[in-house]
DNA sequence: CTCACATTTGAGTGAATGCTCAAATAATCG
DNA sequence: CGATTATTTGAGCATTCACTCAAATGTGAG
């Protein structure tokens, strides 16, 4: 049959999406990625046919892989709200590896592209708005098991809930006080808890 | 004396930041700036020493023209909550002229530039804080003159305030549904109204 | 009007960009 | 062990990048 391929497409997958996440599209350059890939141009070529095709590989890995650890964070939990607001705090705490410490990586690529970058953006929003519908539907289950009263709105409280964590990942990118970041994320956090109690 | 500028320094500096602001840094070129300030390469360096230095200085004009604005908008207001709460909603409507409908030009600067892009990040984030005291010392006005609680704590104030803009313009730079938009900033005004009473 | 000089000009700099492709390489097949 | 074929290689392509500088231009002084 066919040679075995002798690079690891996921391996190659990860570096260039960590690069990406870190430098942004416009900052990072072929010699860049070579580098993070240790692959020559046209292998590069070969494998995933264009800059702006490697990125969006690496936004769909980013996106398909936040929305799994979200959905295994949430499935373990004693209550919806509970866990969501866990899960704002984990942003509250910069140490550890990524995601820890950074900004969105869709928010990063929705700030820093245009239109005239082709499809890039248009599926930075896509994404953004698939992880809110995610959010919503987290907020519709807590409604419906009486978590929170029926006259609650999942899409409005989604909305608001991913606002929060935009705001509070730009917060830990910039790295400043630990203590004032984690106050922040805790403060978030009870705001969600607290809707459970009649807020 | 010297022969008078044949070009408008003021303009010149607003076409760029106006670019900047929209392009960000990496991806505007010279060619880019050549068009919007209608000036040659030459003049451009001569006026401006280097694309850095212009970048530099187009965020500085930004930072003190967010900065006046904010203090001219508190400065006529009857309560300093309630003039918080209007700034906020401002940023609810995506129509008219920037920033509305425009993500912050400081927090674009903040995601798309790192410790390799020499000055810029840090002076970003140098002007962020700033602001942030901008907003502190707001609070701490409203708790002084008795429309907040003696124990009410400004810099966590101000710290949730700036992280509430930071999301509410990034929405607004996505320019979806623009009711949604409206809703997610009229929820984060009452909720600073009712700081005052008693929440 | 002429001189002196500040300013603008824009073709041109070397370096870096994203990308290509003919040649070299390695793995599987009969 | 060849023969075949998928894959990698890396020098090098055209283009664009941020930037420079000698020459042209316009201005105020004498």
């Amino acid at each position: 049959m066919t040679r075995a391929q002798p690079y690891d497409r996921e391996k190659a997958l990860d570096a260039a999406q960590d690069l990406f996440w870190r430098k942004g599209y416009h900052a990072t350059s072929l010699k860049d990625l070579e580098a993070a890939l240790a692959m020559k141009p046209g292998s590069i070529y070969a494998a995933f046919k264009s800059k702006e095709a490697l990125y969006l590989a690496s936004l769909e890995r980013y996106f398909l892989g936040s929305r799994q650890a979200l959905r295994d964070q949430m499935a373990g939990a004693a209550t919806v709200l509970g866990a969501l607001a866990d899960h704002l705090r984990s942003y509250g705490d910069t140490t550890g590896a990524p995601p820890h410490g950074r900004a969105c990586m869709i928010v990063k690529t929705l700030l820093d592209t245009t239109a005239d970058d082709g499809a890039i953006s248009d599926r930075a929003q896509i994404y953004f708005e698939a992880l809110r519908d995610e959010f919503a539907g987290f907020f519709r289950q807590a409604r419906d098991n009486g978590e929170l009263p029926p006259d609650a709105n999942p899409d409005r409280l989604a909305r608001r809930y991913q606002a929060n964590i935009t705001a509070l990942r730009v917060e830990a990118h910039l790295g400043g006080d630990p203590a004032g970041l984690k106050d922040l994320a805790e403060n978030m956090a009870q705001e969600v808890e607290e809707l459970g109690n009649g807020g």
